[in-house]
DNA sequence: TAAGGAGCTT
């Protein structure tokens, strides 16, 4: 620790005090410089200077280096506080563990009629977004009226975020509608925005396309993209990071790389997003250049980027090189492995058919269990038939997750593998006497900018008997072709004809068929899936690309799948 | 001063 203070003249009049005083403030790095600046502020009487005070409060409550309790002993001890004091206690305490201390120091600020200010509310609602607390939000909002402050964009902005969060959907939209000046956040509204000439700044930009990277609009998300470019906007390490993953997500790898490579400064997140992006294509080995490469820029690698990586391997069965990663990631790069590594290994093992170790790592982990893990190894049990481990897991499952559909499926099929249709049924049952319904599968397909979906048996879209005509010559073609629908997957106890009129129903068949009649030869068709593409439809995909000679790009929950040539990119491992 | 990002299971 250097001793800072030893380079300060000992005389020097207030004016030269105040101003060397500020500028070391300036400069702290840690609490213990941080002491010796305000024993220095004692010594020399700047103590009754509201501004060196301020800023040592200012400077003990950051979130780098700062600590409250002694930011708050420092407090109390002033006699004179001001709005700015008061206001920087309040937001020390929003961000963070006790932000009720928060809403305690309102309290008391209003008890010593303090006056407020247009950075008070911010602060406070942040701390009232922290908890959730409606109640106190709608008080402060009443507060913020009161005082004049509501017309305050950031008050009235503030206010919006923790309505919006804390489930007040109705508040939100009416104090929206009500706004001065609408700028907020949100795909449809963005829409609105443009109606309204409304130039949308960087964090509105970042939320739209984020939400095209959740919905797969890749329409949109060019357009948006389009959009930035023409108004020369300032591309900034997150709204970098949120193009390249929308790119990403949306199924254009390319694209994704020519947005970093024209990047001013290659963030880690950026890096991240394309290490991503290699591992949900399937491409492993290209993420594990990438990571390399990422190194060889002087990028040190952080925890996000390691799941990244390890998604990678999984997705790959890359297992030799994931242990590692897995190895190195705590040796040389001292990274504590979170709930997220453990769960990237446990599948990385899991599908590769290590079941015992993948187990093993589960009982060794130094962290609780959580849903995602297990059903990750459920998820193992069930690709490579281990139905008695299987079994115990999805017990386990259903009784941690109970209103999660997803789990109950899982256990049944694999009692259904096993010929216990009787336990497949009491699982069924229990699902539904909970209350839990099954997530329907649905398949979406856009063309020309308008989304079609499609859910599993559904039979409301306009264009269905000749989607069901083309199913049929679709499928004498591949019956040509020596296929036999795979039932093996269905949980339902029917005889084998139902299954195949079952099967022949499931939403990704309905939107395929769809994309060929609407789209033109040599097309490349892309459709999006809810769940997980089961092992019919995939073969069934693998085939159409064949003999339809079509690209088929499938984003199902997890990743992508490239059907080419009777080929699919994950090779079958997914 | 408020609001934005890259991640395991389904």
């Amino acid at each position: 620790m250097t001793p800072i203070l030893l380079n300060l003249p000992n005389q020097l009049s207030f004016e030269s005090n105040v101003a060397q005083t500020l500028s070391l403030l300036e400069r702290c790095t840690n609490m213990m410089e941080l002491k010796q600046i305000h024993a220095h502020i004692y010594k020399t009487g700047l103590i009754i200077d509201p501004i060196p005070v301020s800023r040592l409060l200012t400077f003990s409550t950051s979130l780098d280096f700062g600590n409250l309790i002694y930011a708050r002993k420092v407090f109390d001890r002033i006699s004179r506080r001001n709005t700015f004091m008061w206001n920087t206690m309040i937001r020390g305490y929003s961000n963070s563990n006790e932000p009720k201390e928060a809403l305690f120091l309102y309290h008391q600020m209003l008890c010593h009629s303090t006056p407020h200010n247009a950075y008070t509310f911010p602060f406070l609602l942040k701390a009232c977004s922290r908890m959730s607390a409606l109640e106190e939000t709608q008080q402060i909002h009443a507060h913020i009226i009161k005082t004049g402050f509501g017309l305050d964009i950031y008050a009235t902005n503030s206010l919006l975020h923790v309505y919006a969060i804390s489930g007040s959907i109705k508040s939100a939209h009416l104090l929206f509608d009500r706004l001065p000046h609408q700028d907020i956040e949100a795909l449809k509204l963005f829409h609105e925005m443009q109606v309204a000439s409304i130039k949308p700044d960087n964090v509105a930009l970042v939320s739209s396309l984020s939400a095209c990277a959740h919905l797969g609009s890749l329409d949109e998300g060019r357009w948006i993209h389009t959009y930035i470019d023409k108004n020369g906007i300032k591309i900034d390490p997150i709204l970098g990071c949120v193009l390249i993953d929308m790119y990403v997500k949306c199924g254009d790898m390319d694209e994704a790389l020519k947005v970093f490579r024209k990047l001013e400064k290659r963030s880690i997140s950026a890096w991240t997003a394309i290490i991503n992006g290699f591992a949900i294509h399937g491409q492993g080995q290209e993420a594990l250049d990438w990571f390399m490469k990422m190194q060889k820029a002087g990028i040190k690698p952080n925890s996000i980027t390691f799941t990244a990586i390890l998604t990678a391997c999984s997705h790959a069965g890359l297992v030799d090189e994931g242990k590692l990663l897995f190895k190195t990631m705590m040796t040389d790069y001292k990274l504590n492995p979170t709930i997220e590594h453990y769960g990237c290994m446990v599948d990385l093992l899991g599908r590769a058919g290590l079941l015992l170790e993948a187990k093993e790592l589960i009982e060794k982990m130094p962290l609780n269990p959580n849903p995602a893990i297990l059903g990750a190894l459920l998820n193992a049990c069930r690709i490579h038939g281990h139905l008695e481990l299987g079994k115990q897991i999805g017990k386990i499952l259903i009784e941690v997750d109970p209103a999660h559909g997803g789990r109950y499926i899982h256990l049944a099929s694999i009692h259904a593998a096993d010929g216990e249709w009787d336990q497949a049924v009491q699982v069924r049952s229990r699902m539904k006497n909970q209350g839990v319904s099954k997530l329907p599968g649905c398949s979406a397909i856009s063309l020309n900018g308008i989304i079609h979906e499609f859910l599993a048996g559904d039979a409301s879209h306009p264009q269905m008997d000749e989607i069901y005509k083309m199913w049929n010559q679709i499928a004498e073609k591949l019956q040509q072709d020596g296929y036999k629908p795979a039932t093996g997957d269905l949980l339902l106890d029917l005889d084998d004809e139902e299954k195949e009129r079952a099967i022949q129903q499931h939403s990704e068949k309905l939107a395929i068929a769809f994309g060929l009649i609407r789209t033109k030869p040599e097309t490349t068709i892309r459709i999006f899936k809810n769940l997980r593409v089961c092992e019919d439809c995939h073969t069934v995909l693998k085939l159409i690309s064949k003999i339809y000679a079509r690209e088929i790009i499938v984003r199902d929950r997890t990743r992508f799948h490239l059907f080419k040539e009777g080929k699919c990119s994950c090779r079958d491992y997914w």
